[in-house]
DNA sequence: CCATTGTTGATAATGATTATCAGTTGAGAT
DNA sequence: ATCTCAACTGATAATCATTATCAACAATGG
């Protein structure tokens, strides 16, 4: 489900805040970036959120686009997910939820479940790991992928 | 921690058997690259198999590899790691076990833990979705990450 | 309004992955 | 052991994603 007005008007408020802070510009570009991803429901890469983009800004270039997703999930106010593809992916949500991921296709989708919110963090101290937070990725097969029979990816 | 001789080598007769029951050829190539990656602890890149199996098969080519790590992923005898780095990486584990993710550098740490792995997986019905295994990943920083400074990312 | 500093857009460079195709090889049948 | 055929391999080109470079530009604080 997509994140609502409210929210992404905070969001927005986020970034100002934050760049003041960094001491980095807020450029009208990472506006629009921001605006774009929280627009989508879905994980866009980086070739969707700069299509989306070049609508409202023409002129925008493809390697802004790739500088800024990851600055803006740097910052935390997107968030850049894991999977198996080959191409980065970027998601509005940045509260605790979590993905089913197609190991066929490689698409992602959201599934909240309280259950899998409350689990305890190990220790990772050991590894001299930070931990900020987690997602618990159920793989497996999509819908759309499963009518195409048992195992096409045979060629 | 490094796979052991013999489920090496169960995981090579597995993999002549598969191939026999899905009617593929068992080339030598299969068996080395996947010989590769259960030689290693890590989460390889392709480019990390090919130059490890080029030092025993010197004409083996960069297409092959990619085909095959693939190949032998689809068929279950090594796993595709999900992560937010743009490369694929490979992982020897079939195993459930779970990931700590460096959000900066991209590097995998395994982690095993027996409260993460009894986990109950949530009904995915819904969605279409058939579950066959999952991860957790644990996001974060690394400890070479945290050494280097706050965030060093800025450019 | 000015100065500073980091950003942007354009482009080139790099790197990963996929497609193509002629020649080769594995596996089962003879 | 040889044959046959389908599938694979290596080489190469094509494609796609990402990063580097740099002159022109724009956001922020005085």
């Amino acid at each position: 489900m997509k994140i609502g007005a409210r929210e992404s008007q905070d969001r927005l408020e986020q970034l100002e805040e934050l760049c003041r802070e960094a001491g980095i510009p807020c450029t009208i570009q990472r506006r629009a970036l921001l605006e774009a991803v929280l627009d989508r429901d879905d994980h866009p890469t980086v070739n969707q959120v700069f299509e989306a983009v070049r609508l409202r800004n023409p002129r925008i270039s493809r390697a802004t686009v790739h500088r800024n997703l990851e600055t803006l999930s740097e910052m935390g106010v997107i968030t850049k997910t894991c999977h198996p593809g080959g191409v980065a992916r970027y998601d509005a949500r940045v509260d605790i939820h979590h993905h089913l991921v197609c190991l066929r296709c490689n698409s992602i989708v959201d599934i909240d479940d309280e259950d899998l919110n409350s689990l305890t963090i190990p220790d990772t101290s050991a590894f001299g790991f930070e931990v900020s937070d987690f997602r618990v990725q159920l793989r497996g097969v999509c819908r759309e992928c499963r009518k195409k029979g048992p195992n096409t990816n045979r060629n």
